[in-house]
DNA sequence: AGCACGCCGACT
DNA sequence: GTCGGCGTGCTC
């Protein structure tokens, strides 16, 4: 018998399959880790098994033979070896790379070290807090909560789903039948053939995911059909406005997966902004709950994995990482917050945790819910096309809440009328209203993006590219550019839209606006939250403490404040300068807009009625800021799907980016110019648009320059193939690996 | 990643 | 003539 592995050295010159003969009498299975002699030093190097084999072509004097596993690693099973060999094509990182992501490293073995249970430190940090009304703490079980008819019909669904996909089904959860091309042409080699009929087990219904009964229906044909779209997997997205009680069908649906001894992942973007929720799950099922989080040590994550994997845990909640959670018998994936940007993997294999959990949902057979009140435009467009089944929560849960009042103020109609303050009069006055009643208030300032804009004061035109429909960002050398065509061209001194001389570049941060605050209602005690008064550990959690204890009146933030958190005291949320974020260098920009206007809106009366909302803005009339007001999702959905359509912009097209960078900016330049002359024609003949070498939009980090070519094409397969054949022209000029490539797909 | 092999310049 | 630089190529 023979063990093809791939041996732990990150290189692309070795990130193969190799091939050794396994000794008498030790049993191998994909995803052990063993030890093996590698190279002609012979010396022994730690390599994870990919498959096994009965026999080889390769000549018998060349294959060494398997030293020995290294470790009784947790049973990993293939299917997690599966994933991260998708991974490692879906994304273009090296398979050990996305080996080391996806399974568990080793835990340094100390014994009588008990550590604590993460959960109980996550809830004893809290409670800590000045924080001690009783309706906050952590006593007891959750207690059963009635659910109204909305959130009924939406649990059901989804059990119902759920039933359909493991019932009386032989096949061992489905995991190995994947009708998925992109997974049958992967690089596992030879790995055991699906069973022709293995998914024709599954409910006939259930491959529609417009399922008898459920809320929503959406017709087959629609516009916004997505080329790649093979999928056996149920899919939901349970789209409730802000507080419409997602966590009440979120736990209803674990409750039912658990009593059919299923596990289930629970995704959350950031531990700490969810935390609510981590305690209400942690209380409804106490001692079944797996925690992960950023800030743990390789050992404490493989502790809770081990619980995953022993089956002493049941749920595992956490960040991006608990996708690949080893759970034996993998029930259902929730992702919460689908639409959060923490989502995305900064590092190594830059993953989309979103596509990650909808392989492993397939993988596993199980199927998968999506939940925002503000969905990203590419899951909303599945679910308009049916792949995904919509499911919508429309009334707020608590009885008597409503929302709050939202009124766009237009600034540029306060600067006529000689105000120039931050502060609009009736953001102003509001303002004052609630410090009189002793009610909170939180405002929002959007930091985002250093680098500034320039708009004209005087009729709120941001100038743009007039390539792209995206703003030009204004750089020291005096130059407007467009980082995605390159265009550019000298700042003007007069507005190009109305002639005014009132162009000025935009940038007021929150340190600004807390000198201000304090200035102009020196009664009231300010708090600042951001990146820089969190730094240090648990400043975070202090400063909401301290704000939810009414030791300050006025908590002034960037998104951060938005997040997650409900203030029951909050009374009024002012965005002091709401198209801020408009105007980001990114196609996304109105969405990302959209969604942050709406969730800040969403903290605001929560509980008690006389909830305001001010929006502050040069632009009212946009349609991301418009809309917004009213929480019209599927208006701005419409109207934004239709914009990327008509410049082909993502989710209706793919976008590829590559980033290349090197110490050596003259190597750089000349290899990247060299890479796309070649590619071009490759490009050209698939008819996909090549765009580069451009510099990035922060071009040098660190003495490292940075230059991004840009493939756009419908086609997910064709995307990645010319990525390949990018890759592969750019290691032939570049062939000592000086420059390094990142991917990124869109 | 490592390590060997190999082909050129500067030393005992 | 030989030592050692690093560019090139291979590792089951």
């Amino acid at each position: 018998m023979y063990a093809e592995v791939i041996i732990d050295i990150t290189n692309e010159a070795v990130d193969r399959a190799f091939t050794y003969r396994i000794p008498e009498g030790l049993d191998l299975q994909p995803g052990d880790r063993v030890l093996v002699p590698f190279g002609r030093s012979g010396r022994k190097k730690d390599a994870y098994v990919v498959s096994i084999l009965e026999e080889t072509d390769l000549e018998s004097s060349r294959i060494k033979e398997v030293c020995g596993k290294t470790e009784k690693a947790i049973s990993v099973r293939e299917e997690l070896l599966r994933l991260a060999l998708w991974m490692s094509v879906e994304y273009g990182t090296t398979r050990n790379q996305c080996l080391k992501t996806v399974l568990p490293v080793r835990s340094t073995v100390r014994k009588n070290s008990r550590r604590e249970d993460p959960i109980e430190s996550l809830l004893g940090n809290f409670s800590e807090n000045p924080d001690s009304s009783p309706r906050n703490g952590f006593s007891g079980r959750e207690r059963e909560i009635v659910l109204n008819e909305e959130q009924k019909k939406a649990a059901a669904t989804v059990i119902r789903a759920f039933r359909a996909c493991f019932d009386g089904s032989s096949c061992p959860a489905g995991a190995l039948s994947c009708q998925n091309p992109e997974l049958s042409n992967s690089i596992l080699t030879d790995g055991p053939s699906c069973p022709a009929g293995a998914s024709s087990s599954r409910n006939p219904e259930f491959s529609n995911p417009a399922l008898k009964g459920g809320p929503e229906s959406p017709a087959g044909a629609s516009p916004y059909q997505n080329s790649q779209q093979s999928n056996a997997v149920s899919r939901f997205l349970l789209h409730g406005i802000t507080g419409s009680g997602k966590t009440e069908v979120y736990l209803e649906i674990m409750e039912a997966v658990l009593q059919a001894e299923r596990q289930v992942i629970f995704l959350i973007p950031e531990i700490s902004l969810a935390f609510q929720t981590v305690k209400r799950i942690a209380s409804r099922f106490p001692g079944k709950v797996a925690l992960l989080h950023s800030r743990m040590s390789a050992g404490e994550r493989y502790e809770q994995y081990e619980r995953c994997a022993g089956g002493s845990a049941s749920i595992l909640v956490g960040p991006r990482s608990a996708v690949f959670a080893p759970f034996p018998r993998l029930g259902l994936i929730i992702m919460d917050e689908e639409h959060e940007g923490a989502y995305k993997s900064e590092t190594a294999p830059r993953y989309e945790t979103r596509d990650v959990a909808r392989m492993r949902a397939q993988l596993s057979g199980c199927p998968i819910l999506y939940g925002s009140a503000t969905p990203s435009l590419s899951i909303y467009a599945e679910a308009v096309s049916g792949n995904v089944c919509l499911l919508r929560l429309n009334r707020r849960a608590k009885e008597g809440s409503m929302l709050a009042r939202t009124e766009i103020i237009d600034l540029r109609k306060e600067i006529r009328d000689g105000n120039r303050s931050v502060f609009s009069r009736r953001l102003h006055s509001l303002i004052e209203e609630k410090l009189g009643r002793k009610e909170q208030i939180m405002l929002f300032m959007n930091r985002r993006g250093f680098s500034s804009f320039v708009s004209c004061r005087s009729c709120g035109e941001a100038i743009r590219c007039p390539h792209c429909d995206i703003s030009l960002t204004l750089h020291l050398d005096g130059t407007l550019r467009c980082h995605y065509c390159d265009y550019s061209l000298p700042l003007m001194k007069l507005c190009p839209s109305c002639g005014k001389p009132y162009l000025a570049p935009f940038g007021i941060g929150t340190e600004k606006l807390e000198e201000l605050a304090k200035k102009e209602f020196p009664s009231a005690t300010v708090l600042r939250m951001d990146a820089d008064t969190t730094k240090n550990k648990g400043g975070y959690e202090k400063i909401l403490g301290r704000f939810r204890a009414h030791q300050a009146d006025i908590l002034i933030g960037t998104q951060m404040i938005v997040k997650g958190h409900d203030f029951p005291d909050v009374t009024l949320v002012g965005l002091i300068a709401a198209d801020m974020s408009l105007y980001a260098p990114d196609f996304r920009a109105q969405e990302r807009t959209f969604q942050l206007i709406t969730q800040a809106a969403g903290r605001a009366g929560r509980d008690r009625d006389g909830g305001n909302v001010i929006i502050q803005t040069y632009q009212p009339d946009h349609y991301a800021i418009r809309l917004s007001r009213t929480q019209n999702y599927e208006l701005f959905f419409e109207k934004e799907y239709s914009f990327r359509q008509l410049l082909g912009y993502p989710p209706v097209e793919k976008l590829m980016t590559i980033q290349m960078s090197s110490g050596d900016e003259d190597f750089l330049t000349i290899t990247a110019e060299q890479a796309v002359r070649s590619v071009s024609a490759c490009c050209a003949s698939h008819s996909a648009e090549l765009i580069g070498p451009l510099c990035a939009s922060v071009y040098k980090i660190k003495d490292i320059f940075r230059k991004i070519v840009y493939i756009k094409h419908p086609s997910h397969d064709i995307i990645i193939k010319l990525r390949d054949e990018f890759t592969s022209r750019f290691r032939e000029i570049d062939r000592r690996g000086l420059v390094l490539l990142n991917y990124d797909l869109q």
